[in-house]
Parts: C-alpha cells; structure tokens; sequence
DNA sequence: GAAGTAACCTACTGATAGTAAGGTAAGAGT
DNA sequence: ACTCTTACCTTACTATCAGTAGGTTACTTC
C-alpha cells in the first residue's frame, strides 16, 4: 500500500480512537492494530504519539475550514457569509462527531469520564453568567439567555487568546473590544425600538 | 502535616507543573519529589494521576470564578455587570498565567510544544474570519477586527457545547442564536449612525 | 501502656511509549 | 539474470511511569 494512503489510514483510525477513549486510555499498539499494521510503522509515518495526535487534529480542522470555506463562497453580504459560515460550522460539528470531539474537547485527550467532568465545573461559569443576564436583561427568551452565557464565555476565552499575543493590550482594552461585539446584540433584548434580532 | 494544607500543597505543585510541562509529560514521581512526599501520598489523597489533573482544573476555575464574582457585586446596571466582569476575567488570566494556561490550552496535557502548534493549527479559522471581515465589513480599525474574529471563533465553539446539550437544536437555531448576539456588533462598524461602540 | 489512627515510606508490578535490527519485495540499471 | 536501491513492514527488545502492597512511625485516646 502506497504511502499516502497509508497514512490516511492510519489519521482516520487515530481520529475515531482518540475521540472515542480518549488520548491517554489509547495506546500505540491499540491503534497499530486497528489500522492491520506494526506499531514502528506509525513511528515511521509520525514520529511520536503526539506526532500522531497533531496529525489527527490537523486533519479534522481541515475539514472544518473547508467545509466552512465552501459554504460563503458565493456569498454576497456580510451578514449572508456570517450567516452561512456558522450554519456550516454547526453543519459541520453534527455530521462529523468524531473530529469535532478532537476539535471540542481537547479534553477527549483525558477520555470520556473525566471530559465530563471537566465540562461540569465549566458549567459554573456559565451558570454564573446565565444567573447575572437574568437578573440584569430581560426579554429574551429563557433558552437565548442560556446560548449567550455560553457565547459569552467562548467569546472570553478566545479574546484572552488575542490578549496574549499583543504586547500593548490591556485588560481594558479587551474588555472594550469584547464589550463592542457583544454588548449591542444583547442590549437589543431590552431596546427592541433599536432593531429586534431576527428570531 | 493535616491532610488539607499538604493536600493544597500537593494542587499548587500540580497546577505549577501541569501548566509548565504539560500533563503528559509529568509524571507522578515528579510532582511527588516537587512537594516533598512520596508517590503514594499522591494517591492515597486524588486516587490517579486524572484525579490530580481535575484536581487542579477544579481550583484554578474557582479561583477564577472567585474573581468575577467579587468584580460584579455592587454593579447596578446590565452593561455594569458585564463590563466589570470581562475586566476581571481578563485581570485573572494575566496575573494567575499558570491557572488560565490550565483552564485555557486544556492542551497543556500536551506539553508546550504541541500546543503551540496545535493553536497554530487553530490560528487558521481565525484568519480566515478576519478575511472575510475586512472584505465584507469596513469601519473597524484592523486590530479591532482580528479581536471580533477571535470572539467568533470562541463563540461558535461554546454555542457548539450548547448545540450538543440541547436535543431539539438545529444548526439553523444555533446559528440564529449566534447572529442575534454578535450581528449587531458587528454591523454597528458599518452604520455608525444606529449607535457606535464605544470606542 | 495498649490500642487505634493518620501521615508517611520502600519496594515492587504491569503496561506502554519508543527503538534496534533486520526481512521482503519491486523496480532500475547493467 | 543479477545486483542495488528504495520503501514497506516485522519481531523483539528497553526504559519509564502509573498504580499498589505492605510496613513504619508518631501522635492521640482510653
């Protein structure tokens, strides 16, 4: 079997194993035999199992952004290709379950149990800002609420990605900036004379 | 020593060292010559080295719960408590680096190396966002853009964590809920007459 | 001072990441 | 036909590390 295709074999095993049991419950071995082939081969191929992690993640975010990529091409508007980008990226997460687990969870590195687990003292933060919207908006309807705490906190944890790389940014400065996406999507809630969401 | 401070010892260590070299790469018999005690000690108080890692992660989000918490009391307003409470998360992830790295690159149990390039990897679909923003959207200043095409991809991320609980949920309403949210934000670049952000 | 309990240890086992050394087979040049 | 190279593949090992068995010390309680 050639090469390349020997490869392939090998990513889209390691893929579906990793997401499955998790990074650390699955060995080299496991997936050797999986794939009909002698663990030195992935070795060969890959060079470690980290190597052969990355690879497996690498692949499945290429599909991501090609399946995204494909889906505003055509696109005319700005909000047409903001629209049909996360209609594709939501496509894309229910019919491809086993590279977004790699994606989501880069947690499914520790296996399912403890996934959960750590999913579950996440919740706390979004609970936290479920409980404040609450308190503080009103509006909206109890599931919008619960979706915003949640973009709220994936919106928090990425800027604190982009504050990282940038030397002269403040925490100020990216509470503004985080401020100025978020802020009016949710103000409409309570100002509908402002323009309603779409619902 | 009582059992609750060498246990506090035991999960700053394992924060520390979980943080710097990735949970892969530790291993039990480090942690244990870090604090001082013996292999055993270690399991007899978190029964696995996954019990050790949730250990941590469990303390570094209530630290960082902690703070937001005391950020938001005594705000008033909406916008208050979301403002003061983005300004503390992103005080947290700079002054505790070795907790936001846990909570942040869950791919720390990759080591440092990986993650690197695993967020590399990741780095892709923000471009590509910032991409089509400039081409579609203008009147935000370039960094600003970059800092809203983070925030999309984190928001998709967690709104896909909502996707995934929510049994009735479709693509379409997630993406609907996701457009509710950030559309306006963004727009509000394009028809500053609607209401500017507060730049 | 006996008896219990709680913190702690040394010394092991089993599994697994990673490697060394080599085998087989197919095509290329002579 | 006959070597040479290249590429795919193997068996059989080592080193490391998660997890455990069983024992020791020291302090409290009766």
């Amino acid at each position: 079997m050639p090469r390349a295709e020997r490869e392939r074999q090998m990513i889209d095993v390691a893929v579906t194993t990793f997401a499955e049991r998790g990074y650390v419950a699955t060995s080299m071995d496991d997936i050797a035999e999986r794939v009909g082939v002698s663990k030195p081969m992935l070795y060969e191929y890959f060079h470690s199992k980290e190597g052969l992690l990355l690879a497996a993640i690498r692949e499945a975010r290429t599909a991501l952004r090609q399946a995204t990529e494909r889906a505003v091409t055509g696109a005319t508007t700005g909000k047409e290709v903001l629209e049909r980008g996360l209609l594709a990226y939501f496509r894309f997460m229910a019919e491809r379950q086993d590279a977004w687990s790699l994606l989501r969870h880069e947690l499914s590195f520790l296996g399912p149990t403890a996934s959960e687990e750590v999913e579950a003292i996440r919740q706390q933060q979004t609970d936290f800002n479920t409980l404040l919207m609450r308190a503080h908006l009103s509006g909206a309807a109890e599931e919008e609420v619960e979706a915003a705490a949640e973009i709220l906190v994936g919106a928090c944890e990425r800027m604190a990605v982009w504050y990282e790389r940038h030397e002269h940014a403040t925490p100020e400065l990216a509470t503004q900036y985080t401020m100025n996406i978020i802020w009016h999507g949710m103000a409409s809630w309570q100002e509908p004379d402002r323009g309603a969401p779409t619902h």
